[in-house]
DNA sequence: CTGTTAGCGCTTTCAA
DNA sequence: TTGAAAGCGCTAACAG
């Protein structure tokens, strides 16, 4: 059953579309008619130009609107203004609790702001990303939210003949510059390794999915080696890539891990390994491997710091180097508001702090 | 910067809008013009008549669309059409891995049946659900899939004069017979209390958050007392609520059930304690409750169940009774595409079965 | 095969 | 203060 009608129970000619039954929804039109006016006043009440009404006709108008349960067709509204108040949120993974939170944050300031959000997820399919790209154009969404895998400049020119305005989330994309919003990847990793030093772990991976095309992998990994090097001490840093969608591969790395843990610990007794995981999805493999691998106490053996903060950190006691996810996604709206309100200013970036979280796993 | 142009740059007149500088995009009739043609024909060219279309002007149509890079407007041809493709997801909770998922399993379908996902997130706002539902009623989206908290059938009326075509999940409205997609409460229940059960815990506390309006957590309850009752043996069953938004009843919920643990043990010597969480956040409050209580081996002396599958289950070992979730919100856009397509059987209900996986919580 | 003509529901001059 | 009329970009009869 369809939800029940709720206005006065019309009994209109038959509606064109396939569901035969379904009486028609009332316009502007019959909104006009109800209140024996023009649609010309009614559409003046809807736009809050109440001044220019007189009383009386603005009360028709009222009870007509009420009696019909009368909702404006925003798309008709967008047709002829020019803007519909939607706007594209393009996603690279669900899965991943980071993108879950961007998104709260995105509908936060999209209603707070008017906006309607079009969320697309390109479940890591470099070819949806394009598809749904191109569907965004199609719906006319006044801007797009990316926080993309493989998109390029390329890929994303289809998007507006006259340029859609864009910001991007987490990842900067080759030659195109849009608004960027996201972590200060190169303080959060510092702020990582420091505390790993600084509590006396000596060998530390970082461990990082493939780089693709995704740039905060990459400036994660550059950051770490760079803060490695800055340290005056004697300890060892190393970056192992583990690709998630590869299991093998995701094997084989695992057991370098494990040999070089292995190796670490006999080279010297009282060596501390550490391992950085760049983001969640990488901390939750880890730690199911040393979990598998080192048994329920696991953290006492080896140290686990990552960056995100996901809800099962805390159960699981690792270190984490929070971002500002919500915040995030609201900036994001802000900044392509802003763009789209007019005053094109050159290319902004908003880089968040992280905040570091310590847990039982390095305060071994 | 906004994306830059794509197709030909040319230099038409200001755009009415803020952003002044932004070249209009390319229209039907522009396409028409170029193609040297009538829109009737660009129009069918759109919409796969092709075999109506002379080779000639085919060529020169799909020339045209090429060269201004031409994309339909969605909403223009909705206005027109009476569908825009457009389906509203309303959810209750983002936070809860749930809703991902479903979310997951609905874009999945709506991709595949050509529809277009309006996702709206109410925060566990009662009145923020109202208010969504009245804005998917304003962008004429043609269906409706309603995973919300306290949404009742004199909140949805308003939705749709002509009746929005709406889709239930996990959670049935009172009063509205709608279809409906979720979990088969009673069999999952079922499932984890005779698992327990065939295990030799024989003292289970089922925690589940307040029923309020949601009828799976009453269904859920309902369920376990039910199959307490009907075990032949001795094992006692009882039901905590735990309401996670208020953290001082969560303290006293949670001190109230260590004294059960506790005096279950006292009772008997050998007594085995078990506590079934109705969802996942239930379960993530238990588990990092255990853990502060009794230590990081918290797993071997109380038996964890849940429903819900988080991805941290495997990590804090806890066995859990896994919903089909994509499947089901895949199914809730199918319900809703038969009902938008017509043929408007009765309401329809499909109910999942869950899927037990045992881990190391039960097996002590 | 192709083009002309009306609108879809709304906003917006422009007159009254 | 009000309304008539002209579109926004597109589809769908209805002629040629």
């Amino acid at each position: 059953m369809s939800i029940a009608s709720g206005g006065a129970d019309r009994d209109d000619h038959a509606q064109t579309g396939a569901a035969a039954t379904a009486p028609r929804r009332a316009t502007i039109n019959d909104v006009a008619r109800e209140a024996g006016t023009g649609k010309t006043s009614i559409s003046r009440y809807l736009n809050g130009e109440l001044g220019v009404l007189s009383p009386d006709l603005r009360a028709r108008i009222e009870a007509a609107i009420e009696r019909l349960d009368y909702r404006p067709n925003q798309m008709a509204r967008g047709l002829k203004r020019g803007r519909n108040r939607l706007l594209g949120l393009l996603l690279a993974d669900l899965a991943n609790p980071y993108s879950v939170e961007i998104l709260q944050g995105v509908e936060e300031a999209c209603h707070a702001l008017g906006y309607m959000p079009l969320i697309c997820h390109a479940a890591n399919e470099i070819d949806m990303e394009r598809r749904y790209l191109q569907l965004l154009a199609t719906y006319r969404v006044e801007g797009v939210i990316v926080n993309a895998l493989g998109v390029r400049e390329s890929m994303l020119k289809p998007v507006g003949s006259g340029g859609i305005p864009a910001v991007l989330i987490d990842r900067t994309v080759d030659g195109l510059d849009a608004d960027m919003v996201g972590l200060d990847n190169a303080a959060a990793v510092r702020l990582g390794t420091e505390h790993l030093l600084a509590r006396g772990y000596d060998d530390i991976v970082f461990v990082v999915q493939p780089f693709e095309q995704v740039s905060s992998r990459r400036e994660r990994e550059a950051a770490f080696r760079e803060s490695m090097q800055a340290t005056k001490g004697a300890a060892r840093g190393l970056t192992h890539v583990l690709d998630l969608h590869d299991e093998a591969a995701v094997q084989a790395a695992l057991a370098a891990l494990d040999a070089h843990v292995t190796q670490a610990r006999a080279r010297a007794r009282g060596a501390r390994c550490a391992l950085f995981a760049a983001n969640a999805p990488v901390a939750l493999r880890l730690a199911l491997h040393l979990k598998a691998a080192l048994g329920a106490q696991w953290q006492q053996r080896v140290a686990l710091v990552a960056i995100d903060d996901p809800e099962w950190a805390e159960l699981a006691g690792i270190t984490t180097i929070r971002q500002p996810t919500r915040e995030i996604g609201y900036r994001a709206v802000e900044f392509l508001h802003e763009r789209i309100e007019g005053a094109a200013p050159k290319a902004r970036a908003a880089a968040f702090e992280g905040e570091l979280v310590v847990r039982a796993s390095t305060l071994a």
